[in-house]
Parts: C-alpha cells; structure tokens; sequence
DNA sequence: CTGAAAGCGCTTACAG
DNA sequence: CTGAAAGCGCTTACAG
C-alpha cells in the first residue's frame, strides 16, 4: 500500500467519524473536545477515538472557530528583522510559542516581514487571532482601530510605550548597569558608551546608557555618549582620535559586542593596548567574544524569569495590568582579556 | 470619539454591508472579490466599497476558507533555530513570505519551534495549509501521510532529499569552489577543509567540502576534512599541532566564519602567522571578517537568482518538477587580510 | 446518554 | 444585473 492508494478522496470530516462509528455528529465532537467526559460511557469513546484514528481524522480548525466564534491563534509579527537581530528578544519569541501552546493558544508568526501599516492590519484581521503581538512601532491609530473593530486585541512590544495599544516593555538597563559597575570596579573614572547610528537600534542604546549612568552617578564616574556606526571607517575615526590623546576615556561600554568588537579592532589598529591603556566590555555575550584577540569581556544575558507570554496573556484575557509589563533582563558580567 | 467608543459590539460582516449598501451578500462579495466586475454597474461597487469602509469591514478568512475549500495560506516550519542560524537560508525565507504574498497565498512560520513529528504535523493538518514547507529533515513518513490525509502538500527544504517529501535542495557546493579556487590561486597545493561538529552543519559542510574537492582535483592540490568544533580547545589542539610541524596544511577553507574565526584566534595564540605560515578563507561573509585582526578573507554569497517560492508554488499547484528543485547560490570570494 | 437541528460568515451556482 | 438559497465543517443549546 503506497501512500497514493492510501489517500483518501477528500479529508475526513466528523460526519465521517460520526457515521463509522455509529453516533451522532454532536457525541463525536464531545468525545474528542472532552466535554461531557462523565456522561459517555467507556465504550462509545473508545469507538468514536478508534474510529477518527482510523480516518486519519483531523478537526479543520477554520469551520471550528466559525462556529465557536473565536479562534486560539496569537499572530506575532517581527518586522523587518530588527528584532530578531536583537538576540534576547529573538529567544523570548521562541519561548513565547512554547508558552502560549501550554496555555491552549496556537502561535503564528507573520511570514511577510516587509508588511506594515493598515495593509498589515487587515491582513491580521481577516484571520481574526485573539491577539497581535508585534513591535510597538508598528502600530497606527488607524491600524489598531481596524484590528479593534475586527474584536482583535493588539499588544506592543519594545523598549519605549506606545500610545496606541498596552505594551509589554523590555528593560535592559541592566546590562549598562553591569557593564559600568565592571569599569567602575576596576579603577576606571573616565567612561564612554558607544552608542550606535542605525534608528532600530537606539532604544536598547539608550536603555543600556541609561543603566550605565545611573551606576556612574552613584560611584562618581563620568559617562559620556559616542556614536559609532558599525563600520570601519567609524571606528577607526575615534580610534586615531583616542591615540593622539584627544578625549580618551578609561573605560568603555561598547553596547553590544560587534560595536565593541570593531572598536576594539580599530584601537589595535591604532596603537592603544586594551585593557592597558583602556578597559573595554561588550554586551550580550556573543560567541564572537571568544574569537578576538584580546578575548572581549562582555555583559551576559540569562533569559527573562518569566517570559512575555504572561502579559499577552493577560491582554487577550482583558486582565492587563502595566503594572506587571516591565520585564527586565536579569545581567551578568563575563570576564576575559579586556 | 475615543477608541472604545467608536468599537462596534461585534465585528460587521457581510450581512451587516450588505444591509447598509441596500443590496445582497451575494454582491457584495462580487464586488469585494472583484468577480462579475462586467456585470455590475459603477454605482453598486461605489455603493458597496463605501459601506465596507464605513463599517470597517474585513471578510473573515476562516468563514472564507470554509466555504472555498480551500485556504490560501502556506505554513512554514523553522524547527529549532537550525535554519535560522543559517544566515542565507534565512534571508531566503524572509524572501519567501514576500513572494508567496504576490502570487495570492498568506505565508505563516510556525511560532513553536519546539513542535515535531506527529504532533506537529496534527496542529498543521488543522489549519488545512495549502502547504507546508520545513526542513527536509523534519518529516516523517507517518507525519507526512497525516498531513495528506489531510489534503495538505508536503514540501521539504535542504541540503539532503527527504524519501517522504519533494525537496527544494539548497546548494551551497558554490562556496567550497570560490574557496579551493583562491587558495590555489595563490599557490597553496595542500588543503585542509574545516568540518563542524554540531550534527546540523554536517549537511552544508559536505556540500562546500565537495565543492572544494571538485576544484582542488581539477587543479592538483590536495585536500582533506579536519573536523573542529566551535570550542576554543578544540581550534587550540589543532592549533598547536600544525605550529608543532604536525600535518600542517598551506591552505584552510573554515567552513563559515565563525569556524575559520576561531580558528584564526588559536593559530595566532600558538605563534603561527595568518596568512605567512598558512592561509585561511572563512564563508559568508558575515560582518564579524571586519573585526578580527588580520581581517578574515571571506566567501560571499549572494541572493539566490530565483528564490523558492517558485518550487513551492509548483507542489502546491501540483506541478513539480525535480529538474528544477535544485538552487544554487552564487558565491564571490571577498579579498582581506588573511 | 444521545441526536436532530440551528447557526457561525462566507461563496457560488442558479434562477429570474 | 441581482437575489434567494444551499452548502462548507464544525459546536452547542435543547429536547427527548
């Protein structure tokens, strides 16, 4: 028997079941939604599961939720990219998947990153999830008036509130906090934080600098921003200038570990021997770290203590509370060469 | 008018349009599907589209798909993060999602990477996809007969063709040849190729490995695998053998470049000189070549010429064709240091 | 304990 | 040119 043969014409459906079986439409769907479990005897769910085993029975979940009148589905969207780049964000979506299927609710994400706006919005709609989850820049008042007038519950993500849907914000300041605490600790009094030039990645810039300053402040050290594109050209730039003695700083915080990576390239480049004539830590603790000369000492993430999926929830579940939206990225600092 | 105000109770349907565009449901799905455009007069359709607008309105996909037969959505499977991590396979998905969108079909990734065999195959089957597409590994032949039980088609993607499923094989062998090509060039005769340990690289380091063999024999040199895992004591041990005289080769093409990267770290901790003892070529070209020191010498690959949403869309159609299920990608060598 | 039947929101031959 | 109606595959009060 090839699986050609075993094919059948059109896909089973529960009046199949039902009439294999011997009972009604409505028992077959008890029997497998479990409900009623106590009224049905033994022997009648055992013919109706056996029966829908052997029809290869799957219930087709678009006719369920028509007549339910909702669906179980989480529709996450990442935009185009910038949050997967961001790694700990890249993780907790993986997890919230996870969580969300444990709590009953399918996820899905949106396959087409490129789309945004009103367009995005009824695309969403039409699918009528229980809830949208996407970047808190990607709503508009017009698109969450859509979702909303389609019963659909939208929720942010990110760094900063937006003012159009609850958002569950990411804090990790931490990390600077860890970072400047390490500089600090060391002897250093003189502090810059590298803060990169692409717009996607300035809120967690800023989030960590923040950190950072608040370390700084309390221990008596100075922090001062430099932007710094990821290219060479950058680098190299405030390299030359730090060698000739123009504004060097003791210690650095590189934002995350390519920035602080290409910086440390560059001060090699220029003569400037890390950590001897200054510290430097990345962040986020890439396997990268490993692969440079001097090893780059840098902020760890662990994973959040309790993922996002208990605010979304909340949402969906119209229990939303900003009072337990802020989750914070619990930071540790990994020691090597500089 | 605040945003809770202007909600309706519950979302307009077609009824509700049809009702304020005094004309039948029948229509209005003409009008909003663009059917019998001919046959209706200007003034109906402006009727119609002013009352869906006014209402808010966005046809329900699982009421539509009921209906049709049919879903126009194609499910996409990551498994767990392997395909990601493969960064060119990855921008060939986010390619994909934007394709499908342009040839009519939705395109969803399966928010739980977590989810596999049977189980998997189950939450899919309920969706009635079109299509599923997921690594090639992923399928099992009882999943795969679920899934066309179901009347869902079954589409793997991978460097290796499933038994149960069409694959869309990805051929990377490009890579191994601009790598071989270039170390001979430059006058290497023997050939190490770096082979990664993690089960999941096994697959495109045998690929890149052929590609490089086909070169080096064409051309003379010799070549052989040495496996190394992304550790730092793993790349030192080969490190020191080679600085010790031990089968050290002239020419190393590391896999990606992260392999060659870390490699590039030992050879240097062990006082061998890159490129003056022993070249090295890394692949991919990641951002990660401009920040070691000597700059890592890196094999580019750029966008595949047609993506494969063009071989999805075939099975879906029932057109497939084997003969051009294979995808190449071209591969340019960028020039550095090392 | 079980079944007949209404209803969810669409689409689409078909009749007029 | 337009509408009444059947039908898609489920779920679920309701009646027996």
């Amino acid at each position: 028997m090839n699986v050609a043969e075993s094919r059948p014409e059109r896909p089973a459906t529960i009046a199949d079941v039902a009439k294999l079986a011997g009972v009604s439409t409505a028992t077959v769907s008890y029997v497998l939604n479990g409900r009623h479990l106590g009224r049905i005897p033994d022997e009648t769910r055992t013919k109706v599961r056996s029966a829908a085993r052997k029809l290869g029975y799957v219930a087709q979940s678009s006719a369920r939720s028509l007549s339910r009148g909702r669906t179980d589905l989480v529709l996450v969207h990442l935009g185009d990219g910038g949050m997967l780049r961001d790694r700990p964000v890249a993780i907790e979506l993986a997890r919230l998947g996870a969580d969300l299927r444990r709590a009953g609710y399918g996820c899905m994400l949106d396959g087409d990153p490129s789309l945004r706006g009103v367009p995005a919005a009824r695309a969403w709609a039409a699918l009528r999830p229980a809830a949208v989850v996407a970047d808190a820049a990607c709503f508009t008042g017009a698109s969450v008036e859509l979702l909303h007038g389609s019963g659909v519950v939208a929720v942010g993500m990110g760094r900063a509130a937006s003012p159009f849907v609850p958002t569950v914000l990411l804090d990790d300041s931490s990390l600077g906090r860890a970072a400047a605490e390490h500089l600090v600790e060391r002897g250093c009094g003189d502090l810059v934080a590298l803060m990169p030039r692409v717009p996607g990645l300035r809120p967690p810039a800023e989030a960590r600098f923040r950190g950072a300053q608040e370390v700084a402040a309390a221990r008596g050290a100075r922090i001062r921003p430099v932007t710094m594109g990821l290219y060479p050209a950058d680098a190299a730039g405030i390299a030359r200038a730090w060698a000739g003695g123009d504004g060097r700083p003791d210690g650095v915080f590189g934002f995350d570990d390519r920035h602080a990576g290409m910086l440390l390239g560059a001060l090699t480049d220029a003569g400037l021997r890390v950590p001897g004539d200054l510290a430097l830590v990345g962040a986020e603790d890439e396997p990268l770290c490993e692969l440079l000369r001097p090893r780059l000492t840098s902020v760890g993430v662990a994973r959040l203590p309790a993922g996002i999926a208990g605010p979304v929830l909340a949402a969906v579940e119209h229990r939303w509370d900003p009072n337990h939206a802020t989750l914070s990225w619990p930071a540790h600092l990994r020691r090597r060469d500089t």
